[in-house]
Order: structure tokens, then sequence, then C-alpha cells
DNA sequence: CACAGTCTATTTGTACACAAACAATTTTTG
DNA sequence: CAAAAATTGTTTGTGTACAAATAGACTGTG
């Protein structure tokens, strides 16, 4: 009664996963202080598709409404993204990225991959992927 | 050449855990609406320990000195943890939970384990077991 | 003992993250 | 076709999260 009644914050796995998000973002930072995780997201997904309304950007890469919007000023601020009103919806804003913006993203491609590796670092190959199938699960 | 060139946001591993990380947060959410993750782990810590300055609260529980004093704060305004300064260092400030603290937190704690649990639902016992060691090894 | 360095807490500024409410526009459907 | 429903984007408010600067208090060493 008396063990089973303590609750060990440290092995919640919502407090552990917090931590790792905490290292993972400290190494992203420290290989590409030029953006946030969120922002280098945003723009490698638009990146990819070429094309994309705002909304359409936050469901793929996963931000709330509010979030993307301020994601995206941000990323329009600094002269990566372009946006323009789509004439045949004229509730939708067409967001491409600019030239600066698809040398930046190809500039840092590299190193966001050297991101995700040194964050798996403390990890074999075979646990990294063991990881990875673990993780999807709960997405 | 190609296909080395490819850099898939979905399976980044940062990407993955800020999608677990929502989940969670909105599992924590439908099962504990009184408190955030956060203040519900400040709490817990300060529960356990009977008492602890500001400082070491937010090292134990992995928050920036600015990050828990907002946390302690709200929970202050909420009557859930009381300050005093220490008379013996002036620069501390020391913590501890009031009475109704202490009860919020013994009503939600069985709450918190089932997060927990919803969050790892997905996954066999053993499964679970290896997604937290392995984590573990991250933090 | 003095003072340089460390520690604690606060403040300010930037950036996610989400809920809720709103306006303007499609789209659906009765 | 007209009203209802859904979609897109904006705004506001609250709550992490962290960097950097500041002030006050302690500690250690010369």
């Amino acid at each position: 009664m008396e063990d089973s009644d303590r609750y060990i914050l440290e092995s919640q796995i919502g407090f552990v996963m917090r931590r790792v998000v905490q290292r993972h973002i400290a190494i992203f930072f420290s290989l590409i202080p030029d953006l946030t995780p969120t922002q280098f997201a945003a723009l490698a997904k638009l990146c990819e598709l070429g094309q994309a309304s705002q909304n359409e950007l936050g469901r793929l890469t996963s931000m709330d409404v509010a979030t993307i919007k301020g994601v995206v000023d941000r990323l329009r601020a600094r002269g990566l993204v372009l946006a323009e009103p789509l004439a045949t919806d004229k509730r939708r804003l067409t967001l491409t990225p600019t030239p600066q913006g698809k040398a930046l993203y190809r500039k840092l491609v590299s190193r966001a991959r050297e991101v995700s590796m040194q964050t798996l670092s403390p990890l074999s190959e075979t646990e990294s992927q063991q990881l990875m199938v673990l993780l999807r699960k709960l997405d």
C-alpha cells in the first residue's frame, strides 16, 4: 500500500519526454541558431510542397492555427516565405518559399540531419530504430 | 544521391516527439483540467520534499529560473503553495505546499498515474518499459 | 577582513502552444 | 436557390520555455 502510493515524477513518461525534448532543442539550437525547430519544420515542409495554404501547412506540421500564424509571420518578416491571397478562394493565404527561403533550407538541411543524429547518439542504430517505432505508436 | 538528399520531417526524432508530447498534454488535460502538467510536476515534487527553495524546486523539475517563477506564482495565487523568505539565507524563498495544495495533490495523483497509463496505452507492458529505458538514455 | 566569484530571485523580451471567439468566405444540403 | 454548416484566417488571453541582464546576498580565498 505504501509503495504503490508513491508517485515518482522522474519515472513518468511525460516528465522524461519533456526533458528529452529540452535536450533536443538545445542540440538544435547549437547546430542551427538561425531558426527554431518549429520554424525549420514549417520551412522544410513548405519547400517540400513548393506551395501550401497557411492552414494546410499548419496541419502538416502539427501546428495550431494560432501557432502556425506566428511562425509564418516570422518567416515572412525574414523574407523566407511569401504570402499571397488566393484568387479562387479568398479565405486562403497561399504560401511559397522565397529563393532565400529555399537557399536557407538547402544550407541547413544537412545540419538538421545532424541534429537528429546527435539527439540519438546515446543509442545504437538498433535502439534508435526501436525508439522511433515505439514513438510512432504513441503518435 | 537523390534519395539520401531527402529530408523527411515526419521521420525526425524531434518532430515525432513534439507530436507525442502534444498527445500526452491533451490526455493530461482531459483527466486533470485543474492543473497543467508543469504545475502538477512542481506541486508533486514539493509535496514529496515537504519544502524547497524556488531554485531547488526548479532544478528538480527541470525548469528554468524564469519558468519555475511563473509556475510557482500561479500555484501561490491559487493558495496551493506558500512562499516565505528564509531567515538564514535572505536570497532564498522557501516554498511549502499548503494543506489545500497537499489535498489537491493527493486527490490528483491517481489520475496522474492514469495519464501515464493512457499515454502508453498503445504499447504493451514490455514495449512501455523498453521505451522508458531508451528515453532515459536520451535524458 | 575585503573582494571576487557564486548563488538566488526577478525582470524583460522572444517564441511556441492551445482554447475560444470572431469575420469572411466557401460548401453542403434541404 | 437559400439557409445551415464547414473552412480559413485573425485576435486575445493564458501558460510554458529560455536567454540575458540586474540586484542582493552569501562564500571562499588571499
